[in-house]
DNA sequence: CTCTTATATAGGACTTGTCTGTTATTATAC
DNA sequence: GTATAATAACAGACAAGTCCTATATAAGAG
């Protein structure tokens, strides 16, 4: 699970509370390669505070609701440290899109150009946010910390200008075939 | 669930079994964009039988085990035609080697110089593998669906492509920094 | 003569992740 | 005055996917 690693290394960084953990860093920080659910997020920390990989301490607030924040133990920072040494697998690449694409034999060009200009506004978006995050990126850490931040960024801006290409390209070649009066379904 | 809707496209093309289906499509043709376990694939068409999306017919083989090819009903059609309409978002990116080398200040320049080495091995491979797909997918379609086919093959060879340069890129990056003798922890 | 591979199907247990709902307080917007 | 957003935590139910195992037959390798 790398879940409860993230969970390990960003703690190390900084303890938190899970919704701290939620909203500054799997929704911003590192949404880019590891995004989580809020019910997940505490699920985890409880079962990793089980595990002993983390302390918590009951934080009561006079003006806010009270908070638990959590702090990671030697056994999680050797867990991490393990962790991060072992090699792992790139993920599976499953892309729903991919699958109408497929198949889009059985639908009109009209119809899979509405599906690739959805996908253009979705993917530019993306990367303005991306764009986005590359300025905080500098606030904290030693230079080498954020040598390796900004290479994890620059690898999801990378990936969003290919979808782009791809998706451009291939509007570009299914527009000028529908012109020409190919079979088009449309 | 975008697998049930692959398997209807394939199965539209050509009814087949589910051993068929995993080692023709899963494990081939669509490997590139959807991979699937062969337990779930079963699993999958018993359910999807009992919708009425497909029929099957057992047929006893005298030299093999007894096989049952499925084939898709007119609800089937009438529910991949839909699907293959509506918008589908861009799956969540989530990937552990980002992970490792977002908190990677806590590895060693070799550690990390390591698992880089490894992962453009692995992409160096996943492409190579591409190119041995290209060829079979002229066999069978009409132009317009080879078309389609060769748009999905093309983002997954542009995708290693990306992350064979980025990888090249940071392994150049940190092997000179480490020369220089900047902070390496190595 | 035994072992492995290919063909063919399927169950059990589990992990990971998603979606929805609940509870509670304070601050702000309309 | 009322509604919404922000802060803060967590349970229930479910969906999707993974891993391991079982069963059965036949062909081919050693």
């Amino acid at each position: 699970m790398s879940l409860k690693h993230a969970i390990l290394g960003l703690l190390t960084i900084q303890p938190m509370t899970g919704y701290d953990l939620k909203h500054l860093a799997f929704d911003s920080t590192i949404a880019h390669f590891w995004r989580a659910d809020q019910a997940q997020i505490y699920r985890t920390l409880d079962s990793m505070e089980g595990e002993g990989l983390l302390t918590s301490d009951l934080r009561i607030q006079s003006e806010r609701p009270s908070k638990r924040v959590y702090a990671v133990t030697e056994a999680g920072q050797a867990e991490l440290l393990d962790w991060l040494r072992q090699p792992q697998s790139p993920p599976v690449y499953r892309e729903p899109f991919l699958v109408q694409v497929f198949f889009a034999g059985m639908l009109t060009d009209a119809e899979i150009l509405a599906h690739i200009q959805a996908h253009i506004e979705v993917h530019r978006a993306t990367l303005s946010q991306y764009h986005d995050i590359a300025i905080p990126a500098h606030d904290d850490g030693t230079e080498r910390d954020r040598l390796f931040w900004g290479m994890t960024l620059e690898l999801g801006i990378a990936l969003e200008h290919t979808y782009l290409a791809w998706l451009e390209k291939w509007q570009q070649t299914i527009r000028e075939r529908s012109l020409t009066g190919d079979d088009s379904l449309g």
